[in-house]
DNA sequence: GTGAAAGCGCTAACAC
DNA sequence: GTGTTAGCGCTTTCAC
């Protein structure tokens, strides 16, 4: 089956091959009948524009290009992560006719930057979706920026770089979460600081903070844990919290990875979650849904961001208009079975 | 920074495009004196070639897409498999410079072989990898064959189609794992079997019984349970053989979520593993290490099998030959915590 | 509303 | 070894 051309198409319907042109990219312009010629000459010879010619002559690709920081191999929240910014930027694609080449890398390995540069360069994508941490290396968005290429970061914790951002409210949505513990009536309400290279994880701690203020409660140094985002530092920091003199009576991690530790650490002293303690989370991955009790968590839009992220490439691509300020797309409280009105 | 095109590299290099053609595509027949000039010329002009241009001339797009099952938001064991399968083919991609485009679709949609003819039509790739179990569906393997373009299919249990693919050894490596339990002086063993429609978990199946008979262990149907995958039908299982008359000493589950299903409820039912009961999984999915004990399961090789399908791919498309059979990756054993000898 | 001509930046086939 | 000439299959520009 030798593929069919614009102009055998043209041929087809008696007419030339802009007009082909013009009804494939639903151009203005072409009379109904026309266009209907035009259409049967397509379905009956089975016509599929080339891409590749499409976007030699259009100098766009119709194409984006997803970067993402490479999991080593089972470091396995990640795994939802991804998979759900995928899906999240995939969604966004499939209407507007676009396709997504996925790029995991590296961004200890010192030639991400120019690796990245040949990349974009040889495939020339109408633009690039840039997810944390990537998008917080500030050698790595120049390196992008430099190539000229539209890009939208995800989820960046500073606003380094030129290149717009899509966010979540972090702060917010975390001091919503300790408002909500509070009201619970706990009052020893401690948190488990995350990795402090991810800056999102910052965000947290500062909501934790706001959330404990506007609450009217105080802050108490022996109530904040450093944590690495581990579920071994959840369980280190759970076993120094619960075996103190005055343990918590909540305790709000940073991510739901320390929280499960912090449950299965309460489980093996003999803690009853939530009867004696509840336990917050940060991300709703899988996990949280799957461990008992239910953790209550925050969710993170994930896809919806990619989605976001790359709907507005879409868009500033055909006004060619730049726009201004980060784009938020709200977290949520996932109230589930790991918190509870305290007891007493 | 308007780009270099081949034009200007030859015009600074003072030879013709051909030339540069040559030394950008590695051929032979060039001057190492030559080829010195030309490097220098693309390095100083910072030239990249145009994909779309060579796409174009060369009627081939160094591209392959992988196609696999869109799991719904959160079923998220997908999660896992889908991302090793990228980073396998991702990893055989990156060493011959090909780019992957990543195409989950949901094959219950009537319209997946349409929509997937479409989409090769569009982008003609090099190749495409497809993934169980959409690997198992006939009208989507005849519409991919029927667009000509080079398919090699992942884990497929039957193999209908004419296409090439690559498997793994579930039925042997489950026997051996089933003579590993009886090694451990188990004689009564069960298995719980999954979900009937992937042709992957009945080849378990049969290695069990295998299995059994290689141990010199007779069949017996009362250990036999039926399973659909999930958790809860492990559960339900576990619940069914451990309040049995006669309850197995091992059981083991044709998948890890079944397996994790038969752990939680014999903590349940306040029987001990691995002292009292070993339980066994299969795929050595990331919640196999996390649950406890950890659980004995059998490595699904997944990354592997996508990197050997695209090297197979790109191999083929260099020798333009066939080559025929199956391609097998072996599983192997990842003995952990939930089995141990038989106490009594 | 429609069409003719001129590329887009490269590779292929063949000449030299 | 190297260069010349044609395209690849579209979009773009501009004329009608």
């Amino acid at each position: 089956m030798p593929k069919a051309t614009i102009d055998d198409v043209a041929e087809l319907a008696g007419v030339s091959i802009k007009t082909v042109s013009r009804v494939v990219n639903r151009e203005p312009n072409v009379r109904e009948q026309t266009r209907e010629k035009v259409e049967n000459a397509i379905t009956r010879l089975n016509y599929r524009p080339n891409k590749a010619a499409q976007n030699l002559a259009s100098h766009h690709s119709r194409l984006f290009v997803l970067i993402y920081d490479d999991p080593s191999a089972y470091e396995i929240p990640s795994a939802g992560f991804i998979l759900r910014m995928q899906q999240g930027a995939l969604r966004a694609c499939r209407t507007a006719n676009y396709e997504l080449l996925i790029h995991p890398c590296r961004y200890r390995n010192k030639n991400v930057a120019a690796e990245l540069q040949t990349l974009i360069e040889r495939i020339r994508p109408d633009g690039i979706v840039l997810a944390a941490p990537l998008s917080n290396v500030a050698r790595v968005v120049e390196a992008i920026e430099a190539t000229g290429t539209p890009l939208i970061r995800v989820s960046p914790g500073q606003s380094n770089g030129n290149s717009q951002y899509v966010a979540t409210n972090d702060r917010e949505v975390s001091a919503e979460m300790t408002r909500y513990l509070a009201s619970l009536g706990h009052q020893r309400i401690a948190f488990i600081r995350g990795n402090p290279g991810h800056k999102a994880v910052g965000n947290r701690f500062q909501g934790y903070l706001d959330g404990l203020e506007e609450s009217g409660l105080d802050v108490l140094d022996e109530l904040i844990i450093k944590g690495d985002n581990s579920i071994r530092s959840g369980e280190a920091a759970a076993l120094h919290l619960l075996q103190s003199d005055k343990p918590p009576t909540a305790i709000f991690a940073a991510n739901d990875d320390m929280a499960a530790g912090v449950i299965r650490v309460a489980d093996r002293l003999g803690v009853k979650v939530p009867e004696q303690l509840s336990v917050a989370g940060c991300d709703d991955i899988a996990l949280a849904q799957q461990i008992y009790p239910a953790l209550t968590t925050i969710n993170q839009p994930l896809t919806q961001m990619a989605e976001t992220a790359v709907l507005k490439l879409i868009e500033s691509q055909r006004s060619k208009k730049k726009w201004h300020g980060p784009i938020i797309v709200p977290g949520t409280l996932k109230i589930r079975e790991s918190t509870a009105a305290i007891a007493d």
